[in-house]
DNA sequence: TCAACAGTTTGTCCAAGACAAAATGAACTC
DNA sequence: GAGTTCATTTTGTCTTGGACAAACTGTTGA
């Protein structure tokens, strides 16, 4: 009942939504109505998607994610490339032009050829020369979008993607553990909506924070908004802090944080993060909307600054 | 585009997909056949699912989970719950009767009520109490199958589940990153198959070896096996451990493993271990099979003594 | 600059049928 | 008994084409 895509070098629907992110119902509409992806048939009738068409529909989601809409990309492979590759030279001139401590070319290999110890090796040694806030707040700030944009140019797939976040991941966990504090406040819960997967904003966030004083827990990803609430008010929490990718739909992140919001106590604060948040503040004016991992520490300083005493 | 359940108190269809994990056309098959779920219907001929049936879905899951057959559980409430109290309170008694260095039924009412930072606390204390190894191998193996247990009377919730592991993993990779080592060998390439979830085995499979001096990398979760044999090639690794929750099928596992050693050279040992694998020892000769996570410190020596000099 | 409106785009849902992979159980062998 | 082989049932996934509401676009008017 699985659909294991043995079988050729093909992928089933199945397999497809998950590689892709597209749903099911999504890859047959397309066809119908783009007509792409046209996969060929099995010889019971399901679909079979060859690689390049995969390949393509990965590139066409991250340019929906953009913003762009369906009826302009679903088409031809030229005016794609074209369209993509406008943006991502601009988003790689711009990072570029950045001097940074750190040969982000080289590193970006690493991450293409799995070599896990070296990039555990490279990270670490930066962590230990910058200090965790500015390893954090520049550093990797730096290295998630330029791994974004490799993502984007299609050097980079899923399994290389996960390979960094891991490491990452260990290396964050380890510094912010040393730096461990159960009695500092404020009082921190940070976590993400339920369509939310990308955690890593969290643990940046808990890198600038945590070194400050601060005590942070992360209810890891994905949490229903009842669960944010209830968990904040048991533990007795300042402040709830929300983060939120480039992907995560806007008008979903708002209502959902002005539904939050309606579910805190008033001595609850909460935070916003992320590229879906950024410069909404007119909409969201219950909500403190923090642009950048230093403004967390602005924030954190603002708080004690209204809480002293 | 989005299906918000706000209406009223019940879920539209995705929502259902998300919080039980059964598909929409499950859920549609389901109730073709079986009668149930019988969900209500909106204006538009949409289904509406209440509150009890959803929980009642969830229940179900978790009895599929356990190896039930739909045909048998799909059915009446009452049978169910006598099945379930059946199983529950046995998996209760066996572990009840181990004695151990902590008070299970505190530490699983902190995590019932969000107590994050109870939580963390005493996790950390018996990391202190215990060390790294036997913390992992008697304390976590037990709290986790006590955990699942809970979960399986209904106790316990997705969030509850995912506060425990992010304070485990919190206290495990920062215990396991104080220990760090990159030249020690064997070097282990540790990650899971594209289905499975489950991480925490992962680290916990570190926790025991990485004190004994080997080097560990973590491809986190879901790789694809070619992924995992290309990455274990281009690090020099001596040898790929996998590991395998209850919940994933037995016969994926093993012709995956199969798969994976054939894609291995020949230096490179595979390993295996979690609940379904356990023994397969007959089936897959050319395996490790891990039996526990004391027999993983095992099998490392044996490495080392077939490596020596 | 912003609000309200009409028109278009777009993702999700529905129905009932079909089929292959998985689980079961019976019959058989070592 | 433990392990194979085979037929039978169970079960999840995939198919089609139509329908519709939410989201987005662009225009108008204050």
């Amino acid at each position: 009942m699985n659909s294991p895509p043995k079988d050729e070098q093909m992928l089933a629907i199945a397999a497809v939504e998950r590689d892709t992110g597209l749903s099911k119902d999504t890859l047959r509409v397309w066809e119908r109505r783009y007509g792409f992806p046209c996969p060929v048939r099995d010889d019971n009738g399901d679909r079979l998607y060859p690689f390049d068409q995969v390949d393509k529909l990965r590139l066409i989601r991250r340019l929906l994610d953009q913003g762009n809409r369906p009826a302009r990309v679903v088409g031809a492979s030229l005016e794609e490339l074209a369209n993509l590759l406008d943006l991502a030279d601009l988003g790689k001139t711009t990072a570029g032009a950045q001097s940074s401590v750190i040969d982000v070319a080289a590193f970006l290999e690493s991450v293409r050829l799995h070599r896990c110890i070296e990039l555990r090796a490279s990270l670490q040694q930066m962590l230990l020369k910058q200090g965790l806030q500015r390893f954090a707040a520049d550093t990797l700030c730096l290295l998630n979008a330029e791994i974004g944009q490799a993502w984007m140019r299609g050097e980079l797939d899923v399994p290389e993607e996960h390979l960094y976040t891991e490491q990452v991941q260990n290396v964050l966990r380890t510094a912010i553990g040393s730096h461990a504090n159960i009695s500092g406040r404020p009082r921190l819960l940070l976590t993400t909506f339920p369509d939310e997967l990308h955690g890593l904003g969290l643990l940046m966030v808990e890198a600038m924070l945590v070194p400050e004083g601060a005590t942070c827990v992360s209810l890891g990803i994905q949490t229903p908004i009842q669960d944010i609430a209830s968990a904040a008010v048991a533990g007795e929490f300042d402040i709830v802090a929300l983060s939120f990718s480039g992907a995560f739909p806007v008008r979903q992140a708002i209502d959902g944080l002005k539904d939050l919001h309606r579910l805190l106590p008033a001595g609850i604060e909460l935070w916003a993060g992320g590229a879906a948040v950024q410069g909404k503040h007119k909409r969201l004016e219950q909500v403190r909307i923090i642009d950048s991992l230093d403004d967390a520490v602005a924030a954190l300083l603002e708080w004690r600054a209204n809480h002293k005493g």
